[in-house]
DNA sequence: CTGAAAGCGCTAACAT
DNA sequence: ATGTTAGCGCTTTCAG
C-alpha cells in the first residue's frame, strides 16, 4: 500500500494524498474525509524513508550518554524520551562509554542518521579540562545540527547547555560540614568530568574560605561500586577523615559501608553526603543525605529549548544553570 | 555531497561508487582505493533515507520496555544497544509504560519506522493472564517483523521468547525457607505480569508441596518504592510473617526497612529475599539475598537468535528458558 | 482546490 | 570490471 494505491482508490492524485497526510490547509474538507477514509480502510502508513528523503528529516532526536545502565542517565533518557514523543519525535539511542574514541565514534555514527538534533547526557561530553581538542568532535557535530548538553557546559555555535550549579552545591554543603565542626572532609569521586571538576572546585573553595587547607590525600578517585569503595577506604588505614562528600550516591553508600565495617556511628563519627538523590540513597542505613541535582528539571528545560529552536525560534539561551537542592536525611546532623 | 558528486570527481559511475560503499567484490581494488580516497576527502556520507528507500531496511532494531528508568530494564537496554551496535544495528527506543493502550500505541508507532526487528523487554508484554485479546497487538506486529520477548513468553508465529525460570527459582527458594523453619512467608509484588505470575505459582507450589496452606493475606501487592513498602507493612499490624519473598529488590529493601522499624533481627526474626540482584541489594543493611535472573544472559541469547534470523537462518528456537541463580547474602540463614 | 511532473540519493538488474 | 537506467514512495513547485 503506497501513496499511488491510495490515490487511485480515492480517485485523486498523489499530491492530494500527500497533502492530506500532512494536513495541508489547501485541501477541501470533503476530499480530506474521503482520502482519510481510504487510508484508514487500507491501513496505509506513509513510508518514512521516502518521506525522509524528501524532507531530509525524520523527526528523530539522537540521544547519547555514556551508559544507560547508570540510574541517573536512565532516568534522564526515560524522561527525554517520554517528552519527545509528546512532540512527535522519536529517539535513537547510543551509549558511548567515557572513552574519547568511543564518544567520537558514537557521534559520527549518529550523525549519519540525519537526526534533527543531538542530546548529550552527562558532563563527560564537556571535555576533561585539559586544553587539547577533547571537545572538537562536538563542535564539529554542531556545525550540522543543534547540540544540547545536559549537565555539561561547552561554548560554541549551535551548542546549548543546561547544567546544575554543582560548584555552588558543594560549596554550600562543605561549608555546612565545616560549620558543624568537621575538619577532615574526604572528597570521593569516580570522574574528572566537567561536573566532577565543578564539584571539586566548590569543595576546595569552601575549605579555603574557612581557612582550612586543601589536602591532596583527602581527594580519592575510585570506581563507582559499593563494595569496591568500601574496601578502598578500609585499606587506607593512614587516612583520617570525619566526613565524606561523594560525587555520586553509589560512592556515598560505599562510605556508609565502610563506616559499618569500622563501627563508626553516623553522623556523629562520620558524616556522609551523596549526590543525585537516587534510589540508593534511601536503601542504605542510615539513609543518605544527598544533593539533588534535579535531572528532570534539566531535561525539561532542554526539551523546551529544543522545541523552540526546531520550531524556528531564534532566542534560545546558550546556557542555563539550575540550582541543586540538599535532601537532608540521616547521615548528617544538619 | 551525494553519490553523483563523488562519481563525477572520481571519474566513475554512481553504480561503482555504490558498489564501493557496499564493499562489493566486483570492483577492482584500484578503483576502490581511488573512490574511497575521494569519499574520504569530501567527507561523503551515504544518505540513509535513500538507502532505506531502496532496501526497505535501515538496519535498526526497535526496543520497547515499560520504563527505561527501571534499573533492570536500563541494564537490559544498555546491553542490547551495545551488542546490536557491534553488528552494525541502531536502536530506536520507546517506553510504553504498563498501560495496555500505551503499549499498543508504542508498537504501532515503532512499526512505522520500518525497523528490522522488535525487542520487547519485560514480561508485561506477555499478557496479564486473562484470556482476552491483551496480546493480540503483539501477534499482529509479528506478522510484519520478527518479535523477540525478553523475560516473557508468548506463543505465535514469528515470536521468539527468552525468559528465566522464575517458577523454578521461587519454588526452590521458598522450599529452602520452609526447610529452614519458616512457616509464614510473605509474597511481596508490584506486578501481575507473566513473570510475576510464574513467581507466585512457584511460591504457592512450594507451600503446597510442603503441606503448608496458601493464605491470601500473605500475598501483598504494592508500589515499588522503598518507603511506601515499609509503611504498608508497618500499617498491617494484623499480618504476621517470618520471612519475605519479593519479586524485586526494591520491594525487598522496603521489607528490610520495615524490619528495622520493628527492630526485628535479620535473618533470625525475618528472612528477606529479593529479586534481580540489583545494586540496591548490596546497599541495604544487612545486604540482601537475592535471585539473579541473569538479564544479561537473556539479552545475549536474544541477540544471537536475532542475528541468526536476520541473517537468513531458519532454525531459531521459539522459546528458551534460562535458569536463575540464588545470590546468598545476609538476609537469609542459608 | 487539485493535478502533473520533477526530483530526493541510492540500489540493483541489465547491458557492455 | 564498469556503466546505464529504472525504480523506491514521497514532497513540492508549477500549472491550471
Amino acid at each position: 500500500m503506497n501513496i499511488y494505491d491510495i490515490a487511485k482508490i480515492a480517485g485523486v492524485s498523489i499530491a492530494t494524498v500527500s497533502r492530506v497526510v500532512n494536513d495541508s490547509p489547501r485541501v477541501s474538507e470533503k476530499t480530506k474525509r474521503r482520502v482519510r477514509a481510504v487510508m484508514e480502510e487500507y491501513q496505509y502508513t506513509p513510508n518514512v524513508f521516502a518521506r525522509g528523503l524528501g524532507l531530509d528529516s525524520m523527526k528523530t532526536i539522537g540521544i547519547i550518554c555514556p551508559d544507560v545502565a547508570d540510574s541517573y542517565m536512565a532516568a534522564a533518557v526515560a524522561f527525554l524520551e517520554r517528552r519527545l514523543r509528546e512532540y512527535g519525535y522519536d529517539c535513537i539511542l547510543y551509549s558511548s562509554s567515557h572513552q574519547q574514541e568511543k564518544k567520537e565514534q558514537a557521534i559520527e555514527l549518529i550523525l549519519k542518521k540525519r537526526i534533527d538534533a543531538l542530546v548529550l547526557v552527562g558532563s563527560t561530553y564537556a571535555g576533561n579540562g585539559s586544553d587539547d581538542d577533547s571537545t572538537g568532535y562536538i563542535k564539529r557535530a554542531a556545525e550540522k545540527i543543534p547540540v544540547f548538553l545536559i549537565n555539561g557546559h561547552l561554548e560554541g555555535k549551535n551548542i546549548y547547555s543546561v547544567y546544575s550549579r554543582d560548584y555552588q552545591a558543594t560549596f554550600d554543603v562543605t561549608s555546612k560540614l565545616i560549620e558543624s565542626g568537621r575538619k577532615q572532609i574526604l572528597f570521593l569521586t569516580d570522574s574528572r568530568s566537567y561536573s566532577a571538576r565543578k564539584k571539586l572546585e566548590g569543595y576546595e573553595a569552601a575549605l579555603k574560605s574557612h581557612g582550612l587547607p586543601v589536602r591532596g590525600e583527602l581527594k580519592v578517585y575510585t570506581k563507582n561500586q559499593v563494595h569496591y569503595v568500601r574496601d578502598i577506604l578500609l585499606s587506607r588505614r593512614d587516612l583520617e577523615f570525619d566526613s565524606v562528600l561523594a560525587t555520586d550516591d553509589g560512592l556515598a553508600v560505599g562510605a556508609v559501608k565502610y563506616a559499618h565495617a569500622r563501627r563508626k556511628k553516623m553522623p556523629e563519627e562520620l558524616s556522609v553526603i551523596g549526590y543525585n538523590n537516587s534510589e540508593l540513597s534511601v536503601c542504605c542505613e542510615p539513609e543518605l543525605t544527598t544533593i539533588d541535582n534535579t535531572g528532570e528539571k534539566l531535561c525539561n528545560i532542554t526539551i523546551d529549548n529544543m522545541m523552540k529552536l526546531l520550531g524556528g525560534q531564534k532566542d534560545i539561551p546558550k546556557e542555563v544553570p539550575v540550582d541543586c537542592c540538599l535532601v537532608k536525611r540521616c547521615t548528617t546532623d544538619f
